[in-house]
DNA sequence: CCCAGTTGTTGGAGCGCTCCAAATGGTTTA
DNA sequence: TAAACCATTTGGAGCGCTCCAACAACTGGG
């Protein structure tokens, strides 16, 4: 069993560079009022020793890591992946990296990967789709900035889509286009359904429609049950406006199957604008959420309890817009 | 601007719990030989003070992290979600955690994301879907186990599927099925693309065939431009294989767009059985990767290096399999 | 009843870095 | 020519933790 050598500490780069551990620290934070020759020294030194400053060491006689934590819940699922662009590129702006861990779709996973990165003393932290109750978000917030993206949780820092107004923008566009009997198949308990649902409700009414709403739960097969369920109850609707994309694509099959052209018989709609949504096979119209944006103003959120010292929880939403694709059509 | 106040120290929970401050840091690990009452004490003292180990300050002292570094290179491929997957109960099995970082399918922010984790010390670093050069990988992997996933990358440990055995168990099951006219829909420079071409040519010549090889990308415009290009050329394939599914879609598309039945008149192959070949409005007959399996074996490798001490770079070949789904029928 | 052997506990050194007060040395000013 | 000033440079004291040698308090055997 070979012995890994140590790697190179500050202390090896002063020696060889014929200068106090100090200047070097100096060198590498790019402090100003050091000479030009010996800057030049240090960097020589630290290049040929392929010396990397530690991490750890730093982060703790700084008392700062520099380096936000996102926990991202689910992996598999991309919406996040636009996000996480758009917290990159504010972070990278501020001086800071960017840190990720994962949690499975668990309440336990979230909190250990929350707790985690208190340990290693993140700056702050962001919660992609979280799920874990909001009190004991808001506890680990309650030592560092935390930020939860795509589900409202009270007592912490949120950052989510107009739900409402997204449900809204459907139901107008499907009645402009002539449809009534319009039903939504619901995500039952997933982030944002009820809000979608409750949107959609309200729109309905609004327009004096009768607003039909049966259950699913953000899956493809639950979309593809809940569609089959309505085309047995008989009379079948014009339009179905889904709650997720999945749900949207799940009842899409089932209506072809059954025979029915879309959007010829029937218009189809989604929520989220997932890749699946713009294959071009697919061509599903759906509600996009703006996420890049979304990352951009999350990390400004923490920024701003990281620089102002804002205390009070804010939620910042930002609005959904329509796109239209091959899956609706005039009736 | 209010100031946040200092998270406690060992020393805090020692003063509390009236022991020396050894004696916590022997609780927070589980030493044995320590008295029921003063680990009862120290745990107590800990809780009350919502006492969390500092892991800068622990890695320092420990001289290691314990954690793995896993450097997403396309946070937007849910591949690597599932890889992810099979890294993560590895290395919780063997009392590691992980820590992730993405790279924007560039060279330079994987070298960066890299860069980042030398620096915080990781035990071990996993690069999915590598796309540096290889000497930049094997340098970075002289100071720390490295492991690439997905990209065959000579000096550094590998884990990838057997492409070539990919593409052959295709033509197989296409001749099989009574095709002979079969086209493969290349992936270009893409990971893993020249195999599968290579498997694809091998595998034709083999049953007498003409392989035919049209170029392409990796992305579902490719895979319909190929397509369209294929059918304007006169006398269509009864069989198309892309290098992947989304060139497959496209493929599927344009096919069904000029009239073709899929799989009556023509039957298309993927590979890769990612979430979209498996959505039943698309149903895509692919290739699928073990990829719980690759994630497994990939942190072997890396504690393979760590516990072992082996020197030298290691691949690892898994063996794909053929997904039967709707897009291929006899002919 | 003493010494060896356990089991439990402790202070101190050290991990690699930053920060600060103080030292250095060259220049300018009175 | 001495004092004052400036830009540079430096040693030392931490940051919060682990590790180790040493110590304390018991145990049991001869």
């Amino acid at each position: 069993m070979t012995q890994r050598q140590r790697p190179p500490t500050m202390q090896d780069v002063a020696e060889r560079a014929g200068v106090s551990r100090a200047l070097v620290s100096l060198v590498m934070r790019d402090a100003p009022n050091v000479s030009v020759a010996r800057r030049a020294a240090v960097r020589k030194a630290a290049a040929e020793l392929d010396y990397r400053p530690n991490a750890a060491a730093r982060s703790l006689a700084e008392r700062r890591s520099n380096t936000i934590g996102v926990v991202v819940n689910d992996l598999h699922n991309t919406f996040f992946a636009d996000v996480i662009d758009g917290i990159h590129e504010v972070a990278m702006g501020n001086g800071y990296r960017l840190l990720l861990n994962t949690a499975w779709r668990t309440d336990d996973d979230e909190l250990k990967a929350i707790e985690a990165f208190l340990e290693y003393r993140v700056d702050a932290i962001v919660v992609l789709g979280p799920r874990a109750a909001g009190e004991k978000l808001e506890l680990a917030g309650s030592s560092v900035p935390l930020v939860a993206v795509g589900s409202i949780t009270p007592g912490v820092d949120v950052v989510v889509n107009d739900d409402e107004r997204g449900s809204e923008l459907v139901v107008e566009y499907l009645v402009d286009l002539g449809h009534r009997r319009i039903v939504h198949i619901d995500g039952g308990g997933g982030g944002g359904a009820s809000r979608r649902s409750v949107g959609f409700v309200n729109a309905m009414e609004r327009h004096g429609l009768d607003p039909f709403v049966v259950p699913g739960d953000f899956t493809e097969s639950s979309g593809a049950a809940a569609m089959s369920k309505l085309l047995k109850a008989g009379e079948p609707p014009t339009a179905v406006f889904a709650a997720n994309d999945l749900a949207a694509v799940g009842a899409l099959d089932e209506l072809t199957k059954a025979g029915f052209d879309v959007p010829g018989d029937v218009s189809v709609v989604g929520y989220d604008n997932t890749a699946i949504a713009a294959l071009s096979h697919i061509g599903l119209t759906t509600i996009n959420q703006p996420r890049r944006e979304m990352g951009r103003q999350t990390m400004e959120l923490a920024l701003d309890r990281l620089d102002q010292g804002r205390k009070a929880a804010v939620t910042r939403v930002v609005t959904p817009e329509l796109v239209v694709r091959r899956t609706t059509a005039a009736i």
